[in-house]
DNA sequence: CATATTTATACTCGAAATGAGTATAAATGG
DNA sequence: CCATTTATACTCATTTCGAGTATAAATATG
């Protein structure tokens, strides 16, 4: 009990800008993006969120709204000093770091100095099928996973890569395994912290060169899917979205967003139906002056809901085309 | 960065024998009932989780099967050493610990010294509705909380504490919602632990008296909380109750597992279509040597559903009687 | 000015899922 | 044999879901 052990706190602060999802990076020591990243003082705070929310309010200069604790991640190796001893099983006994994520969603997106955001995307670009299956998916994943299923130390290993290979990146996508989708690209080293992390180097290995999203500091890459694996999940039953909305907007503003988190495209008038009929959103007499065509209504989302319904949120209506169907 | 901490790693291990849902609990110092507990060592394990399969291994003498992290708990004051200072704003520079806690789902209830199980009702007696809806929520309980609106410090607050009251304990109960009721019986000051936390003598308050359910060591009722909400969340889209049945059981008994975990019945007809059409079950030809009645057929979970259907769980069918609808 | 284009919004329709039963089968205990 | 108990199959009305069609209200263009 007395083994000391430094926590650090890490926060995915995610907002949406139109159609682009995105997240606060910072400028790190060296070249990788990180997340905003601090420590906890014990001494100082009552409580792992509030040392969270002074921290980042010191760095980036604004208030967290809407917070979640992510995941506590304690794994050797994957927390590196930056430059440090890169050894998998070196026995670092210096001073061991478990991270604590979080997610915090906020409208604002400042531009700080050396803070900036990024979309999403840059990191799992897999992960976007707003406009089309990503066609990495097909052309550089699924075969780079047929080869890691291959190249198992045993046959029941191999089924289950397989397993998990169809899970993630087979019929029927499912847009919530982001973090389950990370972590089989990481174990079968398709992504640069894998690499990092075990102290091989980088540019010798073939996969490398596929270069599959960009790589981040530490684990914030894993922290990142994690958020986003939540977030995705949320919105379908709980109104989070619009944390991330103005005040007023229209539906398809509002749909738009739900897009860019889903990374889906959603059928614009069954949507606008569930949102409707769940009371989420109430018309102001309102109009936003569009560039052109009809002009559309601005809401307001009906912050009453959460007494109202048990279990509010914007149901994504329907998938278009796609949906394989198991028997 | 440097600042020391000590990690505690607790477990909340369930288990269901017939239609009893229980957890481990260990007799640890003193009166309280606690959760096995034990600290993480960074030096030798690699991971958080296998620094808690270790060390349950070696107390309760039984592998963990399904873990899944819960949350990372660090408030000071919630987590005082047992017998030691009491002050709530407590200068307590000694070693703060964080506590990350775990669900862990068994099928064995052996009784090892030291260790045994208890039901889960026991500490959260308001959430058993499976016979009818806990009479203590309509007489002790909601009195209470209209209390504890009533002496919120300014109307603001009120507000807030009187829509927790419903969204926890009013119309439309929403069986997930386990935590944010311990919660908020927490805050009001209704259950021991926060008068043990805060210092004050629990036999000197009157609703100390009224006793709802057993105290836990620590903040372990929480962590148990958390467990239970997690665990009533995903047995809706996940086949975990699967890991808390034996390799073979009739489909009634598989209900009455669903229900003893939600707390709550369902309909019969409608579970077995359910859980048929979703092919998560499949029939042995054997039949179960029922006492009376038609003997009923043995069946045995389907594991290759997991690489079929993206998201298999069992969707609990349908609450009988109540539900009441908003417009 | 008429008309194509664009966006918003309302409404329809069939397929599936859901909630609540009824009906029948297969055992046991008098 | 018959009342009782449990299992299992099937029916039916309602709601939800996925996918359209229809119409309205603006702008752009010839």
């Amino acid at each position: 009990m007395k083994e000391a052990v430094s926590i650090g706190l890490s926060a995915a602060i995610l907002a949406v800008e139109g159609e682009h999802p995105s997240v606060l990076v910072v400028a790190h020591q060296g070249s990788e993006d990180a997340l905003p990243f601090g420590p906890f003082d014990p001494a100082q705070h009552r409580t792992l969120e509030s040392g969270l929310r002074k921290w980042v309010g010191e760095q980036t200069k604004f208030d967290l709204g809407y917070t979640e604790q992510l995941y506590t991640f304690g794994d050797k190796g994957r927390h590196t000093p930056a430059g440090g001893d890169k050894g998998r099983a070196g026995a670092d006994t210096s001073n061991r770091v478990v991270s604590v994520g979080y997610l915090a969603l906020t409208r604002q997106a400042i531009e700080a100095p050396h803070n900036q955001w990024r979309g999403w995307y840059h990191y799992f670009p897999w992960e976007d099928w707003r406009e089309e299956k990503p066609a990495m998916i097909d052309q550089v994943i699924l075969p780079a996973l047929r080869k890691f299923v291959k190249e198992a130390p045993d046959s029941e290993s191999a089924e289950l890569r397989r397993e998990r290979m169809n899970v993630c990146f087979g019929e029927g996508w499912d847009e919530e395994r982001v973090l389950e989708r990370y972590e089989l690209l990481y174990e079968a080293g398709l992504v640069e912290e894998f690499y990092r992390d075990s102290g091989q180097d980088m540019k010798k290995t073939a996969a490398r060169s596929q270069g599959l999203g960009t790589a981040m500091l530490f684990d914030h890459r894993r922290i990142l899917a994690t958020a986003i694996a939540r977030l995705r999940g949320k919105i379908k039953y709980r109104p989070v979205v619009f944390e991330l909305m103005a005040p007023a907007f229209t539906l398809l503003e509002l749909q738009r967003a739900v897009e860019a988190l889903a990374g889906l495209r959603l059928h614009k008038q069954n949507f606008r139906r569930l949102v409707a009929e769940q009371g989420l959103v109430e018309g102001t007499g309102k109009f936003s002056p569009s560039a052109r065509g009809r002009p559309a209504e601005l809401f307001r989302f009906r912050r009453e809901v959460w007494r109202e319904r048990p279990a509010p949120g914007v149901r994504l209506g329907v998938r278009q085309g796609r949906r394989t169907k198991p028997a």
